[in-house]
RNA sequence: GCCCAAGUGGCGGAACGGUAGACGCAGGGGACUCAAAAUCCUCCGCCUUAACGGGUGUGCGAGUUCGAAUCUCGCCUUGGGCACCA
């Protein structure tokens, strides 16, 4: 072995898996499967080290599971639909398939290097037809089975360029490109029945035992159960039909501290005054400006309109509240109408302040007396608080116990009922634009709705279209939408929507089982893969992608498409952080920032000798310019120092800095190693060394250590680890035959963060076989037990000295041992110790 | 605004409630070299001490415990998500 030169080895050793087919995924009845499975990209046609990190870690899974004699399945493909492709469209003029499928070709050229053990022959992109054909027709099950259903929902709305924009084309209430002031607007739109499985979706989350806590936890707080009240208010002044007021609340035992009620800008009541009331209208119209976006109309100012219509209050029809209009009621929870307690909620008393409402206490903490408020007081429900308006239970009681017995009073006097709500919304999968799955519905004059033939699928995309005005293109195709009607035949025309990139990812993991079939999926092969026992991706999925995914799940088991088994597709999930690094800014006459790229700034000075600000490292992001490019650093260090580097510095789940002085150590460290095997490869096959039992116990310490590492998913603790072992190693003086031994074992278990470098290892030390192939070491249980302990030795919980006992040695035999320490005597100065506690092979603590 | 998470040396980070700082980076000292780079050896939280040692220390403030980076409560700061970015 001469030296390491990464773009030697590199290349040769993929070639060698590639003829060996080593990576390609068989349904093998006599082994358990492993199905990893790595979130998949967007393609935008460069991969960044976040793909590295994310890639590389599922990699490390995958070889190490196969390594344990499992079928490995880990395939790639691609989330290929979506906005980039046309807004390139609208830029430069490239149709978003050429675009897409033009950096699909480089990301797939930059991937490959990195020497993942994937299976290519699996890769399919979203927006190949065979693909997205078989989604509508899983689309067109699911409308049978009562899944879809169409309804009117808001959407952000461009009145200059008359189209629809995502939430990330609002720019401070502005639309990105005409920059006027964004609308709500109402559209008729299709929807995935979720909400039918709000409740198991949240129930089933208990049995997700390998999934992280806080991302359940996110995803129990979206769907958002609650308990309430629904019940209705009788009106008086109001227009006909409108005679009572639904409102839902979930602190029913505050009704006696209602001083209004409040409706959405879009409950029907608002609707109806907006049609009649000119000073109704004018307000309405003003809260349908700004974005549709939670955060929008959550920060926006709390504005109400006094309809002068009034509810009588349930408990006392003397009392009248008005009815406002307010900015801040949704429309999509619960009943879209709320009654105001300013006392106990931050908003109503904010609005009640602001329209000079009175702001009636409920109840005040124990021990408190009646007093003015200068904010809402909101106390834990679970903290007891003394009732001064309650109206059941005890005068003290909790706000659950309050809230529990409110509902069950007012069943009993008949007004309203204990409702379950969630926050969950169903699905809106409609989107006004080109680049996605063509929803496969037809419009007909005579029949209606009507789903699309099977036998017509896919619907595909037309070529022929052009982005050079906004909307969407396939509403101004001349001819794309017309067709005839499945039912009847007669001329007719086709839906434009398309569907959320989310569909797409819904499924894909399920396709790769079967990833050319022309059914959605094969009932063996899902049978055999599915679940996915190890998913890794970003924690900005934890919520939608993760609980789309799940319902999609049970959707395609409803529909006959995945086994029961299969409901909860990701057995065990994952979430890692992300690369970050460190920001260049310098800044030009105006003041105006100028950022630099990492390879400009050399000490921190650009060339020039000019000094940069060093911001704190933030995720690599193009428009701060602090990016590494992965195919940089594969060529002048190779993709095993990335991938070392990736796991190495920070836990998987935590962020981790990119540093240029890490990756030169990474490479540093695989040289030295590369050196290692080249000495142990030129001793003597005679050499009798003196530490053969030494080398022996840690190899089976760091076969056990980096075992549990993988195991446990702390990489960068496995690595610690494999530096201890290597130093160990390149100190030692061990006989031959037991240097090659452990150097081969290195070798085995470096195999899944630096693969080449471990197969030119293997084959050099006379390992037989790929080093890929070759099966897991195991730790000689004999080798890893020891005789004696270090026993700290603490006086009044500080560390004051130590004592080495046999490991077995029974406390009472400790206890003597303490009690002869010259600290402790002195400690002590004649008295007895109050308590002597020992903790058998971890400390003593005496305390005095 | 709402939901979630994270804060430990100069830096990234270790530490079943049990010796805080494993491992790596940076830095100091030394060896090799005419010299430098590379490599190897060695030291390295802070204060104090000639040394042994002592004091102090895990964002801030309380609490539980024989013992808290770890558990509880309250704050501060930073990051992620908020349904049409993927």
């Amino acid at each position: 072995m001469s030296q390491y030169k990464p773009s030697e080895i590199e290349p040769k050793w993929q070639a060698a898996w590639d003829d060996a087919g080593t990576f390609t995924a068989r349904r093998d009845a006599t082994r358990p499967k492993y199905y990893v499975l790595e979130m998949f990209p967007y393609p935008s046609g460069r991969i960044h080290m976040g793909h590295v990190r994310n890639y590389t870690m599922g990699d490390v899974v995958a070889r190490y599971k196969a390594a344990q004699g499992f079928s490995v399945l880990h395939p790639m493909g691609w989330d290929a639909f979506g906005m980039p492709a046309e807004n390139a469209a609208m830029a430069t003029g490239v149709h978003p398939s050429t675009y897409t499928y033009g950096n699909i070709a480089e990301m797939r050229a930059q991937m490959k290097p990195l020497g993942l053990s994937i299976d290519w022959t699996r890769e399919f992109a979203t927006c190949d037809p065979e693909y997205y054909g078989q989604q509508q027709s899983m689309f067109i099950d699911m409308m049978a089975a009562g899944l879809v259903y169409r309804k009117a929902a808001v959407v952000n709305w461009d009145p200059v360029d008359m189209t629809v924009l995502a939430n990330e084309q609002v720019i401070d209430g502005k639309g990105w490109r005409s920059n006027a002031a964004v609308e709500r607007r109402e559209l008729t739109q299709w929807f995935f029945k979720i909400s039918d499985y709000s409740g198991e979706l949240l129930s089933a989350l208990d049995g997700l035992t390998n999934w992280p806590a806080k991302v359940r936890l996110m995803q129990a707080n979206w769907i958002g159960k609650s308990r309430g009240l629904q019940f209705a208010f009788t009106t008086t002044g109001a227009p006909e039909g409108f005679d009572r007021l639904e409102v839902y609340t979930t602190r029913p035992d505050t009704l006696l501290g209602a001083s209004f009620a409040a409706i959405s800008p879009d409950h029907p009541l608002a609707k109806h005054l907006e049609r009649h009331d000119p000073a109704v209208a004018a307000f309405v119209t003003d809260c349908r400006k700004g974005g549709t976006t939670a955060e929008a109309l959550e920060t926006a100012e709390k504005r109400g309109l006094d309809t002068g219509v009034r509810v009588l209050h349930p408990f006392d029809t003397s009392v009248e509240l008005p009815v406002y209009i307010a900015n801040f009621v949704l429309m999509d929870y619960g009943t879209g109408a709320i009654f105001g307690c300013p006392a106990h909620d931050q908003r109503d008393f904010e609005f009640a302040t602001k329209y000079g409402l009175p702001i009636p206490l409920v109840f005040v903490a124990e021990g408190a007396d009646e007093a003015p408020l200068s904010e809402a007081y909101v106390p834990m429900k679970s903290e007891k608080v003394r009732y001064i308006r309650g109206f059941t239970g005890d005068t003290v009681q909790t706000g659950d116990t309050a809230v529990t017995a409110a509902i069950a009073f007012c069943e009993a006097a008949g007004v309203g009922q204990g409702v379950t709500n969630y926050r969950l919304r169903d699905w809106g999968i409609s989107r006004q634009r080109y680049w996605g799955c063509p929803i496969p519905v037809i419009h007909c004059a005579e029949c209606g709705v009507v789903p699309e033939d099977k036998a017509n699928l896919p619907i595909k995309l037309p070529e022929d279209v052009t982005f050079d005005i906004p909307g969407n293109p396939l509403d101004r195709h001349p001819t794309w939408r017309n067709c005839s009607c499945p039912k009847c035949g007669a001329d007719a025309r086709r839906e434009t929507d398309t569907m959320d990139t989310f569909v797409d990812s819904s499924w894909y993991y399920a396709r790769f089982t079967a990833p050319h079939a022309t059914t959605p999926t094969v009932a063996e092969d899902a049978a055999y893969w599915m679940n996915v026992d190890q998913y890794i991706g970003g924690v900005e999925h934890a919520i939608l992608h993760l609980l789309y995914s799940r319902f999609f799940a049970r959707a395609m088991h409803k529909t006959g498409h995945l086994p029961a088994t299969a409901i909860e597709p990701f057995n065990a999930l994952f979430t890692q952080g992300m690369v970050t690094h460190e920001i260049y800014l310098t800044r030009d006459a105006a003041g105006r920032p100028i950022y630099h790229l990492p390879e400009e700034v050399t000490d921190g000075k650009l060339a020039n000798g000019m000094p940069v600000d060093v911001i704190p490292s933030a995720k690599m992001s193009k428009s701060k310019k602090n990016v590494v490019d992965p195919m940089n650093i594969i060529a002048s260090f190779g993709a095993d120092t990335a991938r070392w580097f990736m796991l190495s510095d920070s836990p998987p789940e935590r962020d981790v800095e990119w540093t240029a002085s890490g990756a030169e150590a990474t490479y540093k460290h695989l040289s030295r190693v590369w050196a290692l095997c080249s000495r142990i490869g030129e001793m003597p096959g005679g050499h009798v060394g003196v530490d053969d039992d030494a080398i022996a116990r840690a190899t089976a310490r760091a076969v056990q250590d980096v075992t549990f590492g993988i195991e446990s998913f702390t990489f960068n603790k496995a690595i610690a680890k494999l530096y201890e072992f290597t130093n160990i190693l390149s100190r030692s003086n061990g006989s031959t035959p037991a240097m090659k031994t452990a150097i081969r074992t290195l070798a085995q278990l470096m195999q899944p963060m630096t693969p080449h470098i471990a197969e030119s290892i293997w084959s050099y030390q006379g390992g037989s076989g790929l080093c890929a192939n070759a099966p897991w070491p195991v730790a000689d249980p004999a080798l890893l037990a020891s005789d004696t302990v270090i026993l700290p030795i603490q006086i009044n919980g500080k560390r004051r000295a130590e004592i080495s006992v046999p490991k077995d040695m029974s406390p009472a035999e400790v206890e003597k041992l303490v009690l002869a320490d010259d600290a402790v005597i002195k400690a002590l100065g004649g008295a007895v110790p109050k308590k002597l506690i020992v903790v058998p092979g971890r400390i003593v603590n005496v305390v005095i």
